[in-house]
DNA sequence: TTGTTAAACGTAGGGTGTCTACGTTAATCT
DNA sequence: AGATTAACGTAGACACCCTACGTTTAACAA
């Protein structure tokens, strides 16, 4: 029978491994608000006085660079769902969020395209990478529907999606306003009854 | 005064290049709708048959090609305008208008990444490159302003950025369903008065 | 037709980025 | 201290972007 893998001597890992992992997801950090997710990551390797080679195997694949950078980030939206839950009405909460939404958007430049891997992936489960901003945004708008306050039949990510796109191209300073009120035609348009069934 | 320029032969410009030039576009509009406005240039080269060098000597920038690709596409919906102002209501039309927007954006794959280029300039007419759907996006919503469906303070051009931001992840077949709805969602948003004076 | 002109062409190459192979270093554990 | 092996960095193959430069050839005139 199989047995289990006889030797799991289970070494702790590597100082110097784990200090350039943070290294480089500092540099990414920095790189990428200044260039944009798409930045060079011979760069960031370089600014992180670590080889190209070190990067790639701590993170196999951009998209894993681009995790790792604003993990800290999706975790405290994630965290902010429950306060907000338990302060606001359902509809309140969910402009609220989406606001901080915004918020996250306009702190650092490369995130609205970094949303794009971040938010790509299909609106299940099945999605590869765990879309762990799936869960917080679905939960608020699963508390709305049931309040009655918002049609059901709205994919609660492609809320993100949309203000991701008004976040994508931000050649003005006032982006951020555009984004603000594309937040409140979003949840205007949810608390609507369209029309029920429209035009027929 | 400043006399005409005397010599002024006005060649006709050379079959090869114009030949070329149209070649150029259609290896464009193939590889593009395959893998999207990123897709490597010397590949369009390639399968247009001309070298690398005639493609930048044609179209400087990449933008510049992606221009030229949907130039068809963006006439067709600056033309849709007139005949949907004529036979729609303001709010009608500007959802209609949407929709085709919706299907530009369904029957070419890299038309949704390309919109960033061709949308992504200031709102305003100070953009460097003429943003051709801005006219007719602005004149839509102007219209259904005047017709008090819908608010003032909605930026035109950031509806189709939201849009875009909808269909730049298609990773399902069913996107343009959410595409749809979001559309609904949109047009419903802009005709409630959210905050100022209500129901009036 | 033949010659002139310059528009348009293609080859070649420098610079940068992605990603991997492989030999070397050094942190951990015995 | 010595053994083990995780982690490292150098180097290089390959693709892409963009430009310099010499060559070809379409358009026009004689």
């Amino acid at each position: 029978m199989p047995a289990i893998p006889p030797s799991k001597p289970t070494r702790r890992p590597r100082a110097d491994g784990e200090r350039n992992r943070l290294l480089l997801i500092d540099a990414a950090k920095r790189i990428f608000a200044e260039k944009g997710a798409a930045a060079s990551l011979e760069q960031v390797a370089r600014e992180a006085k670590v080889s190209i080679a070190s990067l790639y195997r701590h993170f196999p694949t951009r998209d894993d660079v681009i995790s790792a950078v604003y993990r800290q980030e999706v975790d405290a939206l994630i965290g902010a769902v429950d306060s907000l839950a338990a302060t606001h009405d359902p509809e309140a909460a969910l402009r609220a969020w989406l606001m901080l939404f915004v918020n996250f958007l306009d702190a650092k430049h490369g995130m609205a395209e970094a949303m794009n891997t971040l938010i790509g992936g299909p609106e299940d489960l099945y999605s590869k990478t765990p879309d762990r901003l799936v869960l917080p945004i679905t939960a608020l708008v699963g508390r709305a529907v049931e309040a009655g306050v918002c049609q059901p039949d709205v994919e609660p990510l492609d809320l993100l999606r949309a203000l991701s796109g008004v976040a994508t191209i931000r050649v003005t300073e006032n982006w951020k306003s555009s984004a603000v009120r594309m937040v409140e035609l979003l949840v205007a348009g949810m608390s609507t009854r369209t029309t029920g069934r429209d035009t027929r």
